[in-house]
DNA sequence: AAACAAACCTGTGCGC
DNA sequence: TGCGCACAGGTTTGTT
């Protein structure tokens, strides 16, 4: 579900509040959830404990603790982070919840229905052990910044299909299916192209194409599909779904060109939408 | 090195 | 109305 728009909004919110709240209670319902380690060592790492800051590296949610640990949160295909009153009933398939010290009365509440996501506490020091793929993660373009010459540098560098090459969080972290898509439509550049094989002005197209997309639905609070899976940290859903070009547009006619149909195929093993007459 | 399929789970939407 | 199947925002692993 969540891309880098999404994780960024739920960052937001636990910036402002989640973090500087001591954690006074740990609940773990499911413990496919805390598979990583284990209920014990969730429950050990975080009663007691204070997260100080709400990172985000790629879709991964990184916040330290007072305590040296930190607090890793990935919510995969449909995880859900909440802050809700402790008297309000909790949603089916709520796996983990941390109660917040204060007259508040509120809990951070984790709600994953496919159980793919994950909540563990590791040591950033170990992080080579303990989390091994923070490491293998690519450049984030909104926390790093990507410029258009590092950009081009990436393409050049292999001779990869674009949309596989957008996908890859070892490339670049924190595009998924639907922004990979939305990207490729704005940059007018076909999902199939090879990487190595795009003019300067692809690669000047594509490059603002992921600034202004990922920002853009940013500042939209992210994109909640039909399913309202996706809410922010508040309950609320993004908007930026209805400035979608193609995803799920499908049969639909092309927003920018107004005359060809969008297309449906199987690419890279992901559902990919595209205008056959915009995208070169 | 890169492409592909399958696996991990549950819910939903669609065709019959 | 009910059933079965295909499919879904992600990532890893094992094969070609």
């Amino acid at each position: 579900m969540p891309e880098l728009p999404e994780v960024e909004t739920v960052r937001r919110g636990l910036a402002s509040r989640f973090v500087g709240r001591m954690i006074d209670g740990v609940e773990v319902g499911r413990e496919r959830t805390v598979r990583r380690t284990s209920r014990d060592a969730l429950i050990h790492g975080l009663t007691g404990a204070t997260a100080i800051a709400a990172d985000r590296r790629g879709k991964y949610l990184i916040l330290p603790l007072d305590t040296g640990d930190s607090l890793m949160i990935h919510l995969r295909m449909s995880g859900r982070v909440l802050i809700e009153p402790a008297s309000s009933p909790r949603l089916a398939h709520t796996h983990v919840v941390l109660h917040l010290a204060g007259p508040e009365n509120e809990q951070l509440r984790f709600v994953d229905p496919r159980t793919f996501g994950e909540v563990v506490v590791f040591d950033p020091d170990n992080a080579a052990v303990e989390l091994p793929e923070l490491a293998r993660l690519g450049v984030d373009p909104i926390a790093d910044g990507l410029g258009r010459r590092q950009l081009a540098a990436l393409l050049a560098g292999r001779s990869r299909r674009l949309k596989a090459m957008l996908l890859d969080q070892s490339v670049i972290a924190g595009i998924g299916n639907i922004y990979a898509d939305e990207i490729l439509h704005a940059a007018r550049v076909r999902h199939d192209r090879l990487s190595n094989s795009l003019g300067q002005a692809e690669v000047a197209r594509l490059h603002a194409a992921i600034g202004g997309i990922l920002n853009a639905a940013i500042e939209a609070g992210g994109s909640t599909l039909k399913d309202t899976q996706y809410v922010d940290i508040g309950g609320e859903g993004g908007w930026f779904q209805v400035s979608h070009r193609v995803y799920d547009r499908a049969g639909q006619p092309c927003l920018t060109c107004g005359r060809a149909t969008i297309r449906k195929v199987v690419f890279a093993g992901r559902t990919t939408s595209f205008c056959p007459r915009c995208q070169k």
